[in-house]
DNA sequence: GGTTTTTATGAAATGCATTTCAATACAAAG
DNA sequence: CTTTGTATTGAAATGCATTTCATAAAAACC
């Protein structure tokens, strides 16, 4: 008759003929035991099907070794303008969690108000948190690092923030796209993206300091409302019916961003390269397959995840991990 | 002096004069306590910031409340091939698990093996299980199901199988990809995928089926090896160059796959739609606006991922649910 | 007024592993 | 042969909430 409860560590303990602290010895790959006890329990625990119960020891432990990542998915959704992108500083993420042996608890509920973020925390739900993308929330996350929760943020890199915050240099970005603009003899910029969201604001700036460099350049912004992708190209098409100046110059917040306004212009027969230069930004793979391919800034996506995971750990260990800018790049093509 | 140690429940019961079960009762929302005992506990609770344990709650309830979401990283990274389509569905996951208040544990590691899965299921490191893409890995998971460990599969949907699926009509979109070709007089088809990957053997099969409609069809198979970008592009130009005849219909297994042969074969001036016809998958935002504008196969992604959870909760239940076959639909555009 | 029901609450048992501290056994040293 | 050190192992305390069962109090019924 097979047994019906589950077998616990003590079970395994008697069978064994040890004691229970000497399984979880065991189990825990201590060095405190004999060759042949740690042979005989190991026997026992794959003959008896037995398996740890995580939540008694994590109870125990005091800890989740678990990572909370946050997510905005609504941004992400039915459009995906947050690009492979961010997936890819997911897939990221999750590696080097995995090899921490850590879990990835992915946008748990509640996190838009401090409360969450602290009951999260301290219910133990998760040791630390990783926000992928500050967005429109930075004066939430001020506030959840200082209530000393490990945290690490993706995203614009700003000296005086409380929290560690790890992103591409944004700024540097701008000012690369506006140099190739100017090279190109490119007066009248169009900037297309959402100034609410602290990185992007960022690259708006570089893009206005490059324009500095020429007095003659003036920069407009096309302020985007919603992610998706065909409420851009919607946006993109009405400013361009209605602008009394078309843009000879165009910096779009993200590839696919460029994507939609290359769509929407080209059908008014404005054309890139022809009619105006245009820049996007992340480099996804289909960037450079687009006809006609994108310019853009490169991010060093493949690093990100990683050392996102080891500031975070930073965190965990108790030191106050110092932000860091990762190197853009701008990648020229035919636009 | 502030506390050290973080309140327990014991602590909230014996201020608030009540004791523990009631506590635990106010806390879960039990109707079983009066208004001001319930009052008067949230406020003790409120002023000592109380977190409950959730290993304790989660030990105790012999629950992870956690659902695992298993996701194939490795073929998403370097190049995104998975598509802006798998994030959909992570989202629509993501969210149908929070409005039912599981955690989402993103793919974990070592469930590459039965053991793996097993020891977290009854390690109870989560309830039950969510895959995405069965891939080349079917016989793992039939394994699985075998285990009754619950578990739901967004992929090729197969009534002999041990597990439940869920998934659009992929021999029905192979189908109707090979039916335009027919309307299209397109007689040398290729088509562009890995038949390890069983949802894309069935689109392949419903390309077989329209093609036999016509005697003269003949399909070709580029098969493809890496999930990404730049691999299939490369691959598809290699295989133009050294194909005796080229075709003039080519099916793909993704919308990106299809940019990237659209950029492979126009490099080699064969351009589509003048030469070939080409039918993409997922129909992803960008597939619409590019250049040309991608004729695809779409799916239900906005539903899929609430089914998904809403079939795994049956499955929670003890009962046990049903695959289902979403509807497919061709999306004509200039390719 | 006495009895049955309902409502509200508490005592104790339970879920399971880890860690500290003490004890034993055995080998090395003096 | 005693002393000291080392390697193994175990008893008991600990981490914290939920649930069952029992009890007390209040309300409803005859």
């Amino acid at each position: 008759m097979p047994r019906t409860t589950r077998p616990t560590m003590d079970d395994v303990a008697r069978i064994a003929k040890v004691s229970k602290p000497t399984v979880s010895r065991v189990l825990s790959g201590s060095p405190l035991v004999s060759a042949d006890t740690r042979e005989r329990v190991l026997a026992v625990a794959r003959e008896q099907g037995y398996a740890l119960n995580r939540h008694a020891q994590k109870l125990r432990r005091e800890r989740a070794n678990a990572i909370a990542v946050v997510l905005d998915f609504g941004s992400h959704r039915q459009g995906a303008i947050g690009d492979p992108f961010i997936f890819e500083l997911l897939a990221g993420i999750s590696e080097a969690l995995s090899v921490r042996d850590l879990d990835l608890l992915l946008s748990p509920s509640g996190l838009d108000t401090i409360d969450g973020f602290v009951d999260l925390y301290q219910s133990r739900g998760a040791d630390g948190f990783i926000v992928l993308g500050q967005g429109a929330r930075d004066a939430l996350l001020q506030k959840v690092a200082r209530k000393d929760i490990p945290m690490v943020v993706w995203g614009a890199v700003n000296e005086a923030s409380a929290y560690c915050a790890v992103g591409s240099d944004n700024s540097l970005g701008g000012r690369l796209a506006g140099e190739r603009f100017l090279l190109h003899d490119r007066r009248r910029w169009l900037f297309v993206g959402s100034r609410q969201h602290e990185e992007i604001r960022l690259r708006f700036e570089g893009l206005q300091e490059a324009a500095r460099k020429n007095s003659d350049v003036e920069i407009d912004v096309l302020s985007i409302e919603s992610m998706a992708f065909s409420a851009i190209h919607d946006q993109a098409n009405a400013y361009l019916k209605t602008c009394t100046v078309r843009p000879d110059a165009v910096f779009a917040f993200s590839d696919t961003a460029a994507m939609a306004v290359i769509g929407a212009f080209s059908k008014e027969g404005h054309l890139t390269p022809r009619d105006y230069s245009l820049v996007g930004y992340n480099d996804i793979p289909p960037a450079a397959h687009f006809t006609p391919s994108i310019t853009t800034i490169a991010q060093q996506t493949g690093v990100a995840g990683a050392l996102l995971v080891e500031k975070l750990m930073q965190a965990l260990d108790g030191s106050r991990p110092r932000s860091a800018m990762l190197p853009t790049q701008l990648v020229t093509r035919q636009t």
